[in-house]
DNA sequence: AAATATAGCAACCGCGTCACC
DNA sequence: TGGTGACGCGGTTGCTATATT
């Protein structure tokens, strides 16, 4: 198409903010919403342009940003999730609450690339099978999976303890709360586990299952690459589908601000654990 | 203590998509 | 229905802080 960028207006400054523009624009925005990107600047009196704007208030300035350091549900969740959409960066932001995609991606860039890469579960080495997501996905989708079967039993048994103690008595409300927090937050995990044991899901793993195997015969000489190639091409169409299928039929991911996280956060665990063990 | 290397992060750039005319 | 503009996303850059020599 090719549009002229719209910082390339003489005079507007670039680089870092400062805390008297970040004043102007939480100011403005506060008072009037942002409204149109593009007029924002003007009418804020501000000398940037919008999307420098937009960035610096989905990115730093928005009042329900969560800063300080990741948890390790919500790396554990970052390494799900891009194991199964890649770099997705929004669609995995929108499943964390708080954060933004941009951190996300430096984060992942930073520091869960170098952690996956010396655990070995990063992108494989550059060889004739790299490119293919399919086979580079299979065993983060497996940690997941497995996760999710370990949350679901630990669920199980503490919401079934939870209903029995609602039941028996009207004493604990905290823990019926509790209860029902579970439950909610046992869909996710549900889901997952419907997506994984779908039709869908099993002929994904059929099709991504030999691409792994072949990688491990990787740069073998005289192999037949174009039949690995095929392989390839199918594992990646199974696994478009599977990604389609989640999307549409199990309602992953859907939207910045409808998603949800794919397990329950640890203080909900805990918070059951603890409420069912009195 | 100074110089250099490395890591972390904020911000920018370019492109794709979508809505509106 | 095609053109245009605005927005949002992902990749990249460059600055700053910290570690190492």
């Amino acid at each position: 198409m090719g549009r002229a960028p719209c910082c390339d207006r003489k005079g507007l400054k670039k680089g870092p903010w400062t805390p008297e523009e970040d004043k102007q624009l939480v100011d403005f925005i506060q008072a009037n919403g942002h409204g149109s990107w593009r007029l924002l600047p003007k009418l804020a009196e501000l000398n940037r342009c919008g999307k420098s704007c937009r960035l610096r208030w989905t990115n730093y300035l928005r009042p329900d940003i969560k800063r300080g350091p990741f948890t390790a549900e919500e790396q554990k969740s970052i390494v799900q999730l891009h194991g199964i959409v890649g770099n997705k960066w929004s669609m995995i932001a929108a499943q964390l609450p708080g954060r933004t995609d941009n951190e996300i991606k430096n984060y992942w860039n930073t520091h869960l690339k170098k952690q996956l890469r010396r655990m070995g579960l990063d992108e494989p080495p550059p060889g004739p099978t790299a490119g293919c997501p399919a086979a580079r996905h299979m065993a983060q989708w497996e940690t997941a999976r497995l996760e999710a079967e370990a949350r679901l039993s630990l669920l199980s048994s503490s919401g079934a303890a939870a209903t029995a103690t609602t039941s028996g008595s009207a004493s604990s409300s905290s823990t019926a709360a509790a209860g029902a927090a579970v439950a909610e937050h046992a869909k996710p995990a549900d889901v997952f586990l419907r997506l994984w044991n779908s039709d869908i899901g099993s002929s994904f793993r059929k099709a991504a299952a030999p691409v792994s195997v072949k990688e491990e015969e990787a740069v073998v000489p005289g192999d037949d690459s174009s039949a690995a190639s095929n392989e390839m091409d199918a594992a990646a169409a199974e696994y478009q589908m599977f990604l389609d299928f989640a999307g549409e039929e199990l309602g992953l991911f859907h939207g910045r601000h409808g998603g949800f996280s794919l397990f329950p956060p640890l203080d909900v665990l805990a918070e059951a654990s603890l409420d069912t063990a009195f």
